[in-house]
DNA sequence: AGTCGATTTTTGGGAC
DNA sequence: GTCCCAAAAATCGACT
């Protein structure tokens, strides 16, 4: 796994210079995906929380958690498993010789 | 597959929280409830979905994915933490020959 | 609650000394605990490569690998679904007062 | 090996969903292969087991689980790649000033 | 503080 | 052989 001569090696930041900047335009870049990850990471979160509220404030008007998880968890299935099903089918008919 | 027991239809929940009518009121909070909810994790799937897209996007680059990740990591660390993690670990290394 | 023995600091190794041992007793400990588990981890990996090793000699046989993973996974559910079928009906159960 | 006469014809793969009479030999031998990898599946669910205990004990004694992990992954990592995983680590660190 | 569910990371399989 | 996708494992965090 080493430096393999491509022109971008793995493990080198391209155009890094190790001057006072700290690194050229490659380093400007590769700051520029960590904060637009970060961003996007931070959303994902805030929804995570707004999620929970969600679920506490069901709680708070006497539904059961649990029950409401179990429900969205078996509508995700209706929708996905669907796909994962038809899947399913179509291998065991084909290894069935039934194509 | 399927809940073979369960006899309840889909989105047709009494209610459960002392009312007297089955279906009614409590049910249709229910529903707002879960609606909401999925609502909400449609939007976290699709910010997954972006932040895998910019995770390829700077692989696409020349930079190391997994990299990456570590300093997402890191950053999201509280300072004071990261510090007392990696000096915790720098102990146990020595304790361990492990320089 | 009183005084409690030798209560260990968090983060650090018990009895930690530095000299020239590189740690006392608490670091034959650390070793002992990584060692076990690393042991643990190898046969692990073995059994995990002697699965894999069945599968492959299945698909050399003319079997189809994926029909194979697919009624492991059932039958695996069939087992331990059982228990969370139950529960779950169970939950409705009480979130329709028939308890 | 010896007798070749039974070697199943690639692409044709025997029934083994029917009646007692339908699928045969072949069906025997899908069934051995299933219960073999069920069988090792087990295990490696206990070792799994035995590894989780190690840790609560290790927890036990004062140590922290989580650097423990980090230094088993290490441990595992081959010494070269761990140099360059690092010394990469370390560029894009200061190429972002978390130095 | 233990269990359970969710999330993330790793790994194997397949295509070109 | 390299890249991508899907499945499995490990890790993490919440709730009881």
């Amino acid at each position: 796994m080493g430096a393999r001569g491509v022109v971008m090696p793995e493990g080198n930041i391209p155009n890094f210079s190790g001057g006072p900047d700290v690194g050229g335009i490659a380093a400007e870049r590769l700051r520029s995906f960590v904060e637009r990850i970060e961003r996007l990471e931070e959303e994902k979160a805030t929804l995570a929380a707004d999620i929970r509220e969600v679920y506490s404030e069901s709680k708070g008007t006497g539904f059961d958690v649990k029950i409401i998880r179990i429900i969205i968890r078996l509508r995700k299935m209706d929708v996905s498993d669907r796909q994962e099903q038809e899947d399913m089918l179509d291998t065991y008919k084909r290894a069935l010789g039934m194509t």
